[in-house]
DNA sequence: CTAATTTTTGACCGAACGGTAATGAAAAGG
DNA sequence: CCTTTTCATTACCGTTCGGTCAAAAATTAG
């Protein structure tokens, strides 16, 4: 009943496909190179995980829900709501800045500015996670104005959304020559304005 | 001495191409993608304009010297400085929103993440309009705060970048499916949390 | 041991890619 | 009018693209 078993570890070939995805975008990522990243040969990568089109649809739920996973951790061993806040942006910078090509930014933005025009698989499933982080963001804001850290005045929902766009702002600016450090300046600005 | 005349205007070809690249981004847009939206053959186009990145280089360039005369003769009509910046940054939104499809976005954010990262040419192009902008915008706030309209405690530079990244994020956003109006709601929140 | 099932592998496909070179047409200088 | 120069046009180039298919290899069920 049961046939070959596989000689690759799924994870880890859709780690490497994103990996190489998140180098080069979408449609500069060739078939060979998706070969050469992951070790598999062509035709089983498509018994797999069907075409190129699925596999990145993969690769970006990977690397989102990893982004949840790791800000969702983040958030709960915060001393405080709202310094849980400040981490959680400060750490998006350094989350890019410790790759070996900081330049390369952020996979998420990458799929939304090069893909979600014309791409209705990427755009739902885009929304959906900007939704997620939204509601996340601003429920922790709610936490942190109950503790009496923020303003009653402030909108969560609002600020949240506003921290949210400002972060995808400052991914398409380390794109174009941005500092790590220029970034934090930046994004301490923006929180001191808000918060 | 002198040979054939051209049968094109050159600048119309170029807004062409420029059309072309903004609807797809750069690699996504064919040669046969910009033969049709020129009317050129593609041999002309080779002849007239260099290859295909010479070609985006040079109606990235136009784009990007439309904005910025657009947006300094906003901020020259305006009543006031301050009312001067928070039309330029609406004007960012209906400039978007009065094309025929508006979820494509900004050339200049799809230029920069899809091709800043691995290209020095766009990176640079990039830099410097985003400085130029960056001065503008801080002048103009700089202004405001002579005329009383703006908190002298406010740093004019921090403020113009801060605005800056913060719609490069918007036009992100956009892409993944934000109306027009979310747009406008979430930058009044912006303008009014910074100035 | 055999049959059934699944994965791996590499050869192969037509189409589209960016780019070039040769030819033909149109204007200006002499 | 004829040469020169430039542009327009077309046919063509090798390469790479995403994707397929059939055969070989590896495993389990009977």
């Amino acid at each position: 009943m049961a046939g070959r078993p596989r000689e690759f570890d799924e994870d880890k070939v859709l780690e490497a496909a994103m990996g190489a995805f998140w180098d080069n975008g979408y449609e500069s990522t060739s078939l060979a190179d998706l070969v050469a990243a992951t070790g598999l040969h062509k035709g089983s990568l498509y018994q797999a995980f069907g075409d190129k089109h699925s596999l990145f649809i993969r690769s970006l739920k990977r690397y989102l829900s990893d982004v949840r996973a790791q800000k969702t951790a983040m958030l709960a061993a915060a001393e405080s709501p709202l310094s849980g806040v400040r981490g959680l942006f400060h750490g998006f910078i350094d989350m890019a800045d410790a790759e070996e090509d900081p330049s390369k930014g952020c996979l998420a933005v990458k799929a939304m500015t090069e893909m979600a025009p014309h791409d209705p698989d990427v755009q739902k499933v885009m929304e959906e996670h900007m939704a997620i982080m939204q509601r996340s963001i601003q429920s922790q804001l709610e936490k942190a104005q109950a503790a009496g850290e923020l303003g009653l005045e402030k909108s969560p929902e609002m600020v949240a959304g506003l921290l949210l766009v400002f972060m995808n702002g400052l991914a398409t600016w380390a794109n174009a020559g941005a500092s790590a450090a220029e970034a934090h300046d930046l994004l301490e600005g923006q929180l001191n304005a808000l918060l």
